[in-house]
DNA sequence: AAGACGAAAGTGGTTGA
DNA sequence: TCAACAACTTTCGTCTT
């Protein structure tokens, strides 16, 4: 396996677990995070069997997408004549009228299954690519059958909806990412995905509170190889900050970013501007501009 | 040479009439 | 539907270490 060989860097230690819940790889003795966005590019399928294997295998000559059922089905004209051209009469008739009535309906019932089956497949390809944990990808699928159900889908970009669940499911769990996270393994952009998921909200009434800063603080705070020390005191600096309102209508990422700078300095873990900003996906000027605030707003005092 | 700081102008999204 | 608005970004010059 992948975790025998590796060595915590920090502390030496070979024992490491894979921390399901953040989909992260973790040192169990000083809990360094070991690596960030493996992507899993093996089949999302276990055989145990050569038998199995054989049988679930997909890869092989592709199906055309075009035809909607992929080319596999069998047509039934709707003259009702025989191959020859002659007048079908009779009781085979109605027969034949009864196949076609029930060839449609399979057909359409085929259509809702692979709507269903590829936005699945989408989903299982995007939380494979940001190694998010299986409850999250769960809750997602919930949230996207939920809208289904709601047709709500209908109209939009199953890409786009599929998008938004992912999107919902990882506040929803705890573990935010930000809709340009989404965005980078979604094939539709930051925007259709923001307007999907309001329209989702709405619809299924998810009412989902804004997502807090402190949220972000491990993540963050791991990607930058801060001490759990530096990660608690960036929470509770947060957690102050809120309690004192200055934080509303502020970008979390930013704060987060910023009460991390401000823990790195304090616990002489010095951190620049730029590479906490790095980990944050927000700019210099923005951890500059937070770390201002909560220095003055809450009378830390920063050693020069 | 690199990091921190701040000013100024530009951008994209939300809000309220 | 449009304009005002706040947050954030980009860019750039200056100061500090």
């Amino acid at each position: 396996m992948l975790a025998d060989k590796l060595v915590c860097p920090v502390c030496g230690s070979t024992e490491f677990f894979y921390d399901r819940s953040r989909g992260e790889l973790v040192c169990r003795v000083c809990g360094y995070v070991i690596e960030d966005n493996i992507i899993d590019d093996g089949p999302e399928w276990r055989a145990f069997d050569p038998d199995q294997r054989a049988k679930r295998a997909r890869t092989g000559a592709p199906m055309t997408l075009m035809i909607h059922d992929k080319g596999l089905s069998t047509d039934i004209d709707w003259r009702d004549r025989d191959i020859h051209g002659n007048q079908i009469t009779g009781m085979y008739r109605t027969k034949i009228r009864r196949l076609r009535m029930w060839q449609r309906r399979m057909r359409i019932n085929d259509a809702a299954e692979r709507n269903l089956a590829f936005a699945l497949s989408e989903l299982d390809r995007m939380a494979a690519q940001m190694r998010l944990p299986k409850r999250v990808k769960e809750a997602a699928a919930a949230l996207y059958r939920k809208a289904v159900m709601k047709k709500l889908i209908r109209g939009r970009s199953i890409e786009g909806m599929v998008s938004a669940a992912l999107y919902a499911a990882c506040r929803m769990e705890g573990i935010p990412r930000t809709l340009d996270e989404i965005a980078r393994v979604s094939k539709v952009s930051k925007k259709e995905i923001g307007r999907s998921y309001r329209f989702m909200a709405r619809g299924l009434n998810l009412n989902l509170r804004p997502t807090s800063p402190v949220d972000y603080v491990d993540r963050f705070g791991d990607a930058l190889n801060v001490s759990a020390k530096s990660k608690k005191l960036a929470k509770d600096i947060l957690h102050e900050a809120i309690g004192k309102g200055i934080t509303s209508g502020k970008g979390p990422t930013g704060l987060a970013a910023a009460a991390l700078y401000i823990a790195s300095l304090l616990n002489g873990e010095r951190k620049t501007q730029r590479e906490v900003a790095e980990v944050a996906n927000v700019t210099e000027v923005t951890v500059r501009n937070r770390y201002k605030e909560l220095v003055d707003k809450l009378n830390i005092k920063v050693p020069i």
